[in-house]
DNA sequence: TTATCCTGAGCGAGCGCTCAGTCGGAGGGC
DNA sequence: GCCCTCCGACTGAGCGCTCGCTCAGGATAA
C-alpha cells in the first residue's frame, strides 16, 4: 500500500496500487467523472457507485485508488484549486507596472471564475463535507491563490503605481478580489439581468482600483 | 389538511394539525432544533430523528407538521432570512443623509453577519438542497433584502449626499455589501487574525462610501 | 506460476417515511 | 358530579430501500 502525493503541499492518499502513473490516470478518471456529478446531484446525492461506472470502471477498482467517498471530494476540490491557479497564473502579465498588471490580473481572473462557476459553487457548498485535515489543505490552497493578488499589490506599492497599504490593508484587499469574483459565480442569476461579463470586469475593476491609486 | 403560510410571498406547505397556533408553535420547535443540527452537521447528516427528538417530540409527529425533510430546510432557510432582516431593519436609521444612513446601514448589516455567520453559511451550503420551488423563494427573500440597500443607494443619489449613478450600478453595489458582509463569515479564519470586527467594519465601509461620494 | 489490476455480488448499517395504535381531555346526556 | 364518546395530537416499531465498502475470485501480461 503506497502513499501518492499529487498536489506539493497536498494530503497523501493511499493506494493498493504500484503503478504510480495509472495511479495518476485514474485518478483524474475518478476525479473528472465526479466533477461532473457533483456539480449535478451534490456531493451526497452521488453514490460511489456512480463515480466508478462514470469513470468507466467498477466500485472495487475505486477503492483501489482511494480508501473513502471522502477522499474523492477532497481530491476533486484539490483539482479544481488547481486548475484555477494554473488559469490565472498561465494569463498573469509582468509587463507594466504593479497597477497595471494587477488590473489584468482581476480581469484574468474574474474570467476564470466565469468559466469555472460551477465548479466555485461546489467548493463553497461541499468543503464543509470534508474532514478536518483535508478542509485545512483545502482552505490553505484557496489562501495560496489569494496570494497571487497580495504578491501584486506589494509589488505595485514598492513601484509607487499604487498608494501605501499596510500588509492587513493588502491581504483585505486581496480577499475582496477573490470574493467579488466569486460574486459573479454565486450571483450570475441576478448580475447577469445588467450585466455581461465584460461590463462586470470594468465596473468591478475600478470601484476595486479606485481606492487604490 | 390545511395549509399554513409562514412568511407573506413564501410558499405553504401542508400541515395534518389543526390548531394554527400550535402549527406555528411546533414548528419554530422544529425550526430552532434543525438550524443546530444542520449547522453541526449539515442536512444530509441530519436525520429526521435527530430533528424530532432534538425537537421534543417523535418522528410521526414531525411528519404532521412538515411533508418531507427537504420542508425542513426551507423553514429554515426562510426564517434564517426573517431573521436577518429583522435584525437589520430594527437598526435602520431614517436620521441623516441618505449616505449617513448607508454608512450606518452598513456597518449594522455586517454585525448582523458576524452575529449570524454559522446561518449565512449554512444557506450558502444547503440552498442548492431545495426543490427548485423552494429554493426560488430563498433567493427571492435574499433579493428583498439585498433591495434594502438598493434603497438607501437610491435615497443617497436623490439628496446629492452620493454621486449620480444609475439604477445597475446601485444595484451592483448593494450585492456588494452582501457579499463584502457573508465574506466576513466565509473567510473570518483568515481575516480575524488581522482584523477586529469593528476594523472590518470600518475599512470596508472605506472602500465602498469612497468610491460613492 | 506469479504479480498486478479489475470485477461485482453481497453485507450490514442506516435512512426517510408510514400507520396502527395510545391517551388526555372536551363535550354532551343524565 | 359522573359516565361515555369522540377528537386529534402524539408515539415508535417497522417497512422498503439505498448506501458505503469488502473480498473472493477472474483476467491478463510477464
Amino acid at each position: 500500500m503506497t502513499k501518492l502525493q499529487s498536489i506539493p503541499g497536498g494530503r497523501s492518499i493511499p493506494t493498493e496500487v504500484k503503478d504510480n502513473d495509472l495511479v495518476l490516470r485514474r485518478r483524474r478518471q475518478i476525479v473528472d467523472a465526479a466533477v461532473q456529478l457533483f456539480i449535478n446531484k451534490g456531493f451526497h446525492k452521488t453514490t460511489t457507485r456512480e463515480m466508478a461506472k462514470t469513470a468507466g470502471f467498477s466500485i472495487g477498482t475505486l477503492y483501489e485508488y482511494v480508501t473513502s467517498k471522502e477522499d474523492v471530494l477532497y481530491l476533486v476540490c484539490q483539482a479544481i484549486h488547481q486548475e484555477m491557479e494554473e488559469h490565472l497564473k498561465k494569463r498573469l502579465s509582468q509587463g507594466g507596472t504593479g497597477a497595471q498588471d494587477l488590473e489584468a490580473a482581476i480581469g484574468s481572473y474574474i474570467t476564470v471564475c466565469h468559466q469555472m462557476s460551477d465548479h466555485i459553487l461546489l467548493i463553497y457548498q461541499e468543503t464543509k463535507s470534508l474532514p478536518a485535515e483535508s478542509r485545512r489543505f483545502v482552505l490553505e490552497h484557496e489562501l495560496r491563490i489569494t496570494g497571487v493578488f497580495t504578491d501584486l499589490l506589494r509589488r505595485g506599492v514598492e513601484d509607487f503605481s499604487l498608494r501605501p497599504l499596510n500588509p492587513p490593508e493588502m491581504e483585505l484587499v486581496a480577499h475582496n478580489i477573490m470574493v467579488l469574483g466569486h460574486m459573479w459565480a454565486f450571483r450570475r442569476w441576478a448580475l447577469a439581468r445588467s450585466f455581461s461579463l465584460e461590463q462586470y470586469i470594468q465596473l468591478q475593476s475600478d470601484y476595486l482600483l479606485g481606492e487604490l491609486v
